[in-house]
This record gives structure tokens, C-alpha cells and sequence, in this order.
DNA sequence: CGGCATCCGGGAAGATACTG
DNA sequence: CAGTATCTTCCCGGATGCCG
């Protein structure tokens, strides 16, 4: 039972040092070489929409485990996508927060999203964070639906809130406080989602306390129809 | 000998079918779950400009290891992004060709290469695919550096061709005969990256023998500036 | 030759427990 | 709360062999 445990090697190879990586001068080579690993884009999702802490980038991204996350984060910070900053006296806590090269991401998760969104394989009913219900506005967003609208929608989701403004045909979202907003959605991402994707009646929503709607309720209906999706492949 | 196979299992837990995925609704992470596995984005970079045989995408993706890449290509036809299709008689050998969805991942390819040409770590002299040197073409093509350019450039790479088409500020580029190209480029891909992104001098990679050049010597030049990489972030 | 199956070694990912 | 330490499982990469 003790026996051969080291004596051969002959096969298996291991090249040495080169590490995992592509030797490709293509960029999107590069761009695998830096945030291909697991849970790397993921972590930079989280960031979109302002700095975090490391606990709140845990509870946002289930099944990320904690050594997982802290690699993640010290390889973005190594390539300067983002830094680690201490919060002042109050809280001795850390933030992570996105470098302007590092916001620069975006692109990508919109191109991913829209290219996905046509996968047959893929289920819009499973749970998501604020952050990428917020992108996905972003990203599918249409503005021939959205003529002549000018609006802003609060949400709030768990303690956060954003403020998606539509304007002049184009749609931002940002995380601030709900100053303004002509009607507010209250629930969670996976609520909001099952609306404006999933085509579920507000009423229906709101009469399983999924969702609260305060304010203007035609311009909540209005929204809901915004975000088509594409057809799938 | 024959004995304790699956015996123990109790932890290190294996959340039984679940596999590795991330359970996110988010069209980012659904793109990750298709295409986020090591080498599945190369692979369908490679496609970019139409079929190929399992040992023309070996040869273009030097680290691969035929497992992978067969693995790789089941899963790309799983998901319905690309087919597998038996050749004529005459060749008993099977090609892989893009769906229309997979052509679709272009943009995902030329927003990551932008992104990844920012990066302080980006060796752009390292070697690089026919395919890629053409996807950078289209990817970092500035129009206002083309005004007025209505031209056919040609390039020959081992024994590949391809033909790069710029006209009403647009650049084209498809893996087809040379005919019509006012100039031609023969080289490794590697040797055309130096003269277009690595500022080397023409006449320096031709008397290396790095590159031949037959044709308009003075649109092969204008060529090579059309190309800008973006500052370093 | 083209493509796949299989085995092996190493390393990354994941779960849990633990520390400041 | 913010990570670190450790252990297990699984993926990746290389070599070899089979089969048409």
C-alpha cells in the first residue's frame, strides 16, 4: 500500500513556470490573461456602480467563497483595474473600488449580456444582483420604445438605491439617493426582473408582496415594456 | 485493490449535478457559463473567418492540448454555437464552422481587445494568429486617419490569404483570394503586427525576410498607420 | 492523418474552520 | 467583519494509444 508515490515521472508534464497562460499578442488573448479567471468579471460587475466592501461583494455574489474573492481581488488590484482604499476612522473597514480603466469594462459585460441573451440555454427567472439588473438596463435598453420619454425611476433593493434616468433617448443608471424619481419600484432584483423580462402583471407582483410600486403607475407599466429581448438564435 | 472508490465523500462538498456554474441571471455570467472555460473564446476567434479543420484550430492555438480542444468543441456545439460538418469524399475529415449566433461574438472579441490594448501589461510583440492580426485590423481601424481611402490590401499568411478592404471609412477584412489588391503583404502575422503596431520600419522587416511586400509600396505604408493603439491606462 | 479515450500530475476552485 | 489556512475535488495540460 505504500509503495510507488514519487518513483516515476515520466509523463504528465508540467512546463515549469510559464504559469497558465496564453502567449497571444491578440488583445482578447490579453484581456482572458487578466480577468479570464473565475468570478474575475463577476467581482468587476459588482464594482459597476461604485466601491464596496468585501462582505457586501460576498453576499452579491453567491457562490464566490472567500479565498476565491480575495485572489480576485488582489490580481485586479496587481493590473490596476482597481484599488483597495481604508474607510476613514468611523469604520476600519476596506472598500474596492473600480480604477477609470477598470470602469472601462463595461463594454464588455453589455456586449456579453446581449450575446447571451439570445443563448437558447438562457433562464432570465434565475436571482440577480442590483448591480446587473441595473447594467442590463443599460444594455437593453431601446430607445425607439422610449420616444419622446423623459423619466426617472427609483429603485430600491435591500438597502441600495438607484435612479435610472431616461433622456433624450438614452438610459443611465446610477446608485444615488431617490431624489426626483416620478415613481419607485421597491423589491428585489429577481422581482424587478420577472417584470420588465419576465412580462409578470405589477398587480401580480404586488399582490404577492414581491414588488411595491409608489408613484406614478402608468409610467411604471411604460417601463416595463422598454427592455425587449432579442429573439433567440 | 478493488476496493474504497466513492466511499468517502464527506467534504469538499460536490454540490452533485449543480457543476461549476454560476446560477445568475445576469447575461454576463450566462456568456461566462457558455464560453467562460479556458480556451473557448480562442477557439471561436480562430472560426472568425470561417471553417476549419480540428488540426488547422491545434496549430493556430499553440498550448492546446488536442482533450481541450475536443472537449471545447462539443461544448461550442452543445450551446449552438457553432456546427460540425463532415467534408466531401474526397477529404474523410470533419470542419467547424461558426452558427450565426457564434459569428455573433465578434463584438465580444473587439470590446475585450480594446479594453486589454489599455493595459500596462500588454506585450504586443508576442506571436499571434492570422485570425487575430485580422480581427485587430477591424477591431482598431480609425476612420479619420482613412479619409478618402478606398483601397484592397492583401495578405498572405502561411498558406492562407486574406483580403483587408478599406472604403467609406469602413475596414473589411475576409479569408478569400487576393484578387484585386493594389498591395500584398507575405509574412507571418507576427512580422506584419511589428510594421503595423510596433512602428517597424518596412524596409527593415523585408531585409530580415520577415516580410515581402509586392504591389503600391506607398498604400502599404499609409497602411500600417491606420492602426492606432489607445494610451495606456 | 484525424479524432477521441484514457491515465497522470499539478494547480485552481470550493467548502469549512479558524484568527485578528 | 475581513480575511487566512487547510483540505478536497475537479479542471487543465501533456503523453500515449486506439481506431477508422
Amino acid at each position: 500500500m505504500k509503495l510507488e508515490k514519487i518513483t516515476k515521472r515520466p509523463r504528465g508534464a508540467c512546463k515549469d513556470s510559464s504559469a497558465r497562460r496564453y502567449d497571444d499578442a491578440c488583445g482578447a488573448a490579453h484581456a482572458l490573461d487578466l480577468i479570464g479567471e473565475r468570478w474575475a468579471l463577476l467581482v468587476m460587475r459588482e464594482l459597476m456602480f461604485g466601491p464596496k466592501r468585501f462582505s457586501d461583494l460576498r453576499a452579491d455574489l453567491p457562490g464566490i467563497s472567500a479565498n476565491v474573492l480575495t485572489q480576485r481581488l488582489e490580481r485586479l488590484e496587481e493590473i490596476g483595474a482597481l484599488t483597495r482604499r481604508k474607510l476613514p476612522p468611523p469604520a476600519a473597514s476596506h472598500v474596492y473600488e473600480l480604477t477609470p480603466w477598470g470602469y472601462e469594462i463595461e463594454p464588455v459585460l453589455s456586449v456579453l449580456g446581449r450575446w447571451a441573451a439570445r443563448s437558447p440555454l438562457h433562464d432570465p427567472t434565475l436571482p440577480l444582483s442590483a448591480a446587473s439588473l441595473m447594467l442590463s438596463f443599460k444594455t437593453m435598453f431601446d430607445a425607439s420604445r422610449a420616444k419622446g420619454l423623459n423619466a426617472r425611476i427609483g429603485f430600491r433593493i435591500g438597502d441600495e438605491t438607484f435612479l435610472v434616468r431616461i433622456h433624450g433617448g438614452k438610459c443611465d443608471a446610477a446608485r444615488q439617493a431617490l431624489e426626483g424619481a416620478e415613481v419607485v419600484f421597491a423589491g428585489t432584483a429577481r422581482a424587478i426582473a420577472a417584470a420588465v423580462y419576465g412580462g409578470a402583471p405589477l398587480a401580480a407582483l404586488e399582490a404577492e408582496k414581491a414588488l411595491a410600486i409608489k408613484g406614478d403607475r402608468a409610467l411604471a407599466e411604460r417601463f416595463t415594456r422598454l427592455f425587449p429581448l432579442p429573439q433567440k438564435a
